[in-house]
DNA sequence: GTCTATAGAAGGATAGAC
DNA sequence: GTCTATCCTTCTATAGAC
């Protein structure tokens, strides 16, 4: 996934860091922080034990970098959709977006870890809320504080709650099974459906005679 | 929690076996199955590591008895709110006795041990979704299916996707903070604000005129 | 059925050489 | 910075006495 050649060697230890982090967040994504040892994690990076203890201290500390790359990556991924000038084809844009990132099996996987180790690393489920959803939050908010301006969404409303209900209609029992494991995963088609789905909802509770599209 | 006296005695090792499995989810609930030896549980049942593996073999079958006996607690705990007449009226008392149950202590620690040791235990994201969330939507879809008949909600549109929609606005961002184990836990006055704002937007997509209340 | 004691394996972390 | 080899702890599971 990550590249690992680059064209300047760099510090020769840079490059092994890399290779360190990117073998834990696979073995820590796919069996979880409990069940990846620091054997295996230095195995899989082709390092020694004692290197990855040179560069991390702990295995806690390794843990946190690897929820804080993942978080400013999945927040980058937070922007499509805005651009779209009607106002059902941006809620689709941004849903479809959405449901892209959420049902991928990193996303997915980041969830499950950080959900999973929340209570033991306090300060892990804030990073990743912050990092994750109340990104995406924060930026439909300003979008619907926009339409609103325009008279094309209610605005009796507040945009956060817009907000929140959006996400959340985006969030049916589909994400749930994903969490628990259940196959099917949802494939296109159903992705199309359940954006449709919250989008007719949506626009049936915020949208106002004068709302385009 | 659990009633441990009964009027007659039955067999000795029952007893025991019901102070086992209580210590054993209590101690799983809160840390995790990862984190939660057989020693701990031992200690906490005040039985011996023997006698554990006397009454369930493995660490593995416990967790499994575990899940199953709040999955039935679970499940039983989803008929409110379903004799009440006026559609929004319903809807709230379902709404609240959802997310009260949602938010308690215990369903959260069944979805965080569940979605952490789903990929290992493969039957039990299955179980638990069937108990739990599968249940209560099927109940909720009857309940839709007979409003619909009434003419009190769009015909237009399926009861399975009616009670995923109201479902899914019920689970805002309060339930990942949850999740994740962020302060605070929603109270009483926010969960009435989720609530109707949940019915707000479930009846400007789906009621019909004729709807009453 | 229940206990004490322990086997056997695995994990986190470190010492010391290079 | 990196490696090899190892210590110490903790875990699951069992053997054998009562």
């Amino acid at each position: 996934m990550v590249a690992t050649a680059l064209a300047v060697p760099a510090q020769p230890g840079t490059d092994r860091r890399r290779r360190i982090v990117h073998a834990a967040a696979s073995l820590i994504m796919a069996q979880g922080y409990g069940a990846t040892s620091m054997d295996a994690v230095a195995r899989a990076a082709g390092v020694s034990k004692a290197t990855l203890y040179a560069h991390f201290g702990a295995k806690a500390q390794l843990f946190m970098t690897i929820v804080a790359e993942e978080c400013a990556r999945h927040g980058n991924g937070a922007g499509a959709g805005f651009g779209v000038a009607a106002v059902p084809d941006a809620l689709d844009a941004m849903g479809h977006a959405y449901l892209t990132l959420l049902f991928s099996d990193n996303a997915i996987a980041m969830y499950r870890v950080v959900m999973a180790e929340a209570h033991r690393f306090p300060e892990l489920g804030q990073a990743f809320f912050d990092a994750a959803p109340r990104r995406i939050f924060a930026r439909f908010g300003e979008w619907a504080r926009a339409r609103q301006a325009e008279g094309a969404l209610d605005e009796a409303a507040l945009p956060e709650t817009m907000a929140e209900h959006f996400f959340a209609l985006l969030r049916t029992s589909g994400f749930l099974r994903r969490l628990m494991a259940l196959p099917p995963a949802p494939d296109g088609p159903e992705i199309d459906a359940m954006v449709a789905g919250a989008v007719h909802v949506f626009m049936r509770a915020y949208a106002t005679p004068r709302t385009g599209g």
